[in-house]
DNA sequence: CCTCATATACTCAAGTCGAGTATATGATAG
DNA sequence: CTATCATATACTCGACTTGAGTATATGAGG
């Protein structure tokens, strides 16, 4: 589950943007409205996490993976997405999970667009490396080249501290012109959680509240380009926080990066991006990756092994540089027993 | 998230039922597709946990509240939820989730229907008792008529061993006709897994994995009336398996139940349920009710307490049958502390 | 005032988890 | 060919968590 979707609507508050048409929607006809189906296809190569990206002809930003859902052509949404992804990249999908569907008015445009009724239905796929190679179209970009404040593999990030902190705690303290939730968590709380400021610890897997944050208070440049007032209160002067996307593509990527990172704890899907056999130290290395933050070298281990995820293939791998690696392939049967437990971890913090 | 949403395509296996129209889908003009808002919206009424439903005139049948998401009428999805709900039942929600958005091709058949191309957004709404009063229109139901197998409170339901095991281990035998996804899972093993036979432990967070199970061996109503194959293998000799439901109703509320169950554990979302003041045994119940199984009772509170969710309000309930309880309420701060945890359950296995 | 039913407090052993120390072993430099 | 290095793997220990139980408190009702 994406890490706190529901967090603004905690409560019994109302999200404040929503509630605006209230009386007047009424049993009107249901204008036809277009579904769009979009993968963040998530690979992990040479330790970096990646997703798979188009770059549009004439676009100077990028994309994921997507096409229309067409009923009469797809028999399942994700049948659908199969095929799109297929066409556009050459790409086969292995594990497919739907993770939201975002149908906001007025985050799909793009500079100069109409705003076509447009709902958008995200999923996430994850690819092992060797089959991440197959691709024939589009290209694996870091996921931190879009969110680098996500990106604590060495420490916090200084983009934090140099850019994003100080013009939150700013536009915490502007007035909120739009009609305010029944009960309203205060920004500065809000940025608080989200950022883990002020004593608060980060947690990893509040990626799209923070993106959801930075685009409320105008921060990212797609809420300049969907016409936000705060974005344009902000001037000229706002730094670049991560490459923007197209429509509302980086939304649904911060939503998928929440997801894998709260799924591997639970559920045993960091497989889905390792080869059939591999050392136990290329495993923490790839958990990392997703995760950020180191993990202690010989509790992963044993907590790998006791709960049975992995067994010993036999073989070992030289030329890790020191002692050689038992290689290990991952025990398909644990999803057969019960309650199929993930990587447990707790990230170390920093 | 729904417990375990993708247990058919885990694995680099693929959804049996997808990929029929890989190659022919191509650029197809996206067909104009209808977008149904549905809600389940829960609340537990005298330890009782019950769901809101419309009887339709004609229907024979139960459906939840829904209406078409019109996006000139609706700026949000959610906004659109709360204006038909409200329309419909005279309730204002407070606290709404998204849960998932199914498109299968006639899923969302009624009898004799054309089965028009309907993409169901399923929404998860959660009431306290207090007001699930101001009801208008609907009746609240309890969810176990819906699903008589998953009312443990009172050990196994019979039905499970007296119906449903023998005739889904019946299924199993029986060949499938469908084309096979690269590396199936037999259906003996998803049928463990998911009702915890042969040794396995019943999770009871699996709610849709049985469900889908259950239509996908033809023994649900739904079943037969979308005109399955396995359905009509059955005769007419088939016992009800709880009550049928409109459209594919019964598959989201199957899929709120799942994600009830498994949030309660860790998200304050139980609190959403519950009046103002509450003693620490009501509280209890109120999770009992949502879980199934007994907890026990003093480390229930140690729990409770310890993790800084509730605070005393300094009054006591008398009248309890026995030792007068100290009242209680939510501690609202906990959800601007960090990562808010919820009730870390572990049901007591039976 | 005795009994009952429930509420609340406290105890204890087993398991889990974070963190550290100790040992094993191929690669490589000299 | 041996010392050194870097990494792999094994084991230890204390703090904390958790399941399960016992003991005590207190209003209600006969």
């Amino acid at each position: 589950m994406v890490a706190d979707m529901n967090f603004k609507r905690r409560v019994h508050e109302r999200d404040p943007e929503a509630e605006t048409s209230h009386v007047a929607a009424s049993r009107s006809e249901p204008a036809s409205v277009e579904i769009g189906l979009n993968a963040a296809i998530v690979a992990v190569i040479d330790d970096e996490p990646v997703v798979l990206v188009i770059r549009g002809e004439r676009e100077a930003v990028d994309g994921l993976p997507f096409g229309p859902f067409s009923p009469v052509a797809h028999r399942t949404l994700e049948s659908g997405l199969r095929t799109w992804v297929e066409e556009q990249t050459g790409l086969g999908l292995g594990y497919v999970e739907q993770l939201y569907t975002f149908g906001d008015r007025g985050r799909h445009a793009e500079p100069g667009d109409a705003a076509p009724h447009v709902v958008s239905i995200g999923y996430l796929a994850l690819t092992e490396t060797g089959h991440a190679r197959d691709l024939q179209h589009g290209s694996w970009r870091s996921w931190y080249q879009y969110f680098p404040w996500e990106d604590w593999r060495k420490g916090k990030p200084e983009i934090l501290a140099a850019e994003i902190e100080p013009r939150l705690r700013q536009w915490a303290q502007s007035p909120s012109s739009r009609s305010a939730p029944v009960r309203p968590v205060p920004r500065e709380d809000r940025i608080r959680i989200c950022f883990g400021l002020d004593g608060g610890a980060w947690d990893e897997e509040k990626v799209l509240d923070r993106f959801e944050l930075l685009y409320e208070a105008g921060l990212v440049e797609e809420a300049r380009r969907d016409g936000r007032e705060a974005a344009s209160a902000w001037g000229s002067a706002l730094p670049r926080l991560g490459a923007p996307m197209q429509f509302d593509h980086r939304r649904i990527l911060a939503t998928a990066i929440g997801r894998v990172r709260a799924k591997i704890k639970y559920r045993p899907v960091i497989f889905e991006l390792m080869p059939d056999d591999f050392t136990l130290f290329e495993l923490q290395k790839t958990v990392e990756a997703i995760l950020g933050p180191h993990l202690h070298k010989q509790n992963f281990r044993r907590l790998v092994e006791s709960a049975g995820l992995v067994e010993p293939t036999g073989e070992v791998k030289t030329q890790t540089g020191g002692r050689p690696a038992k290689l290990f392939r991952f025990r398909r049967e644990v999803v057969l027993e019960r309650p199929a437990p993930g990587v447990r971890v707790k990230a170390v913090r920093v």
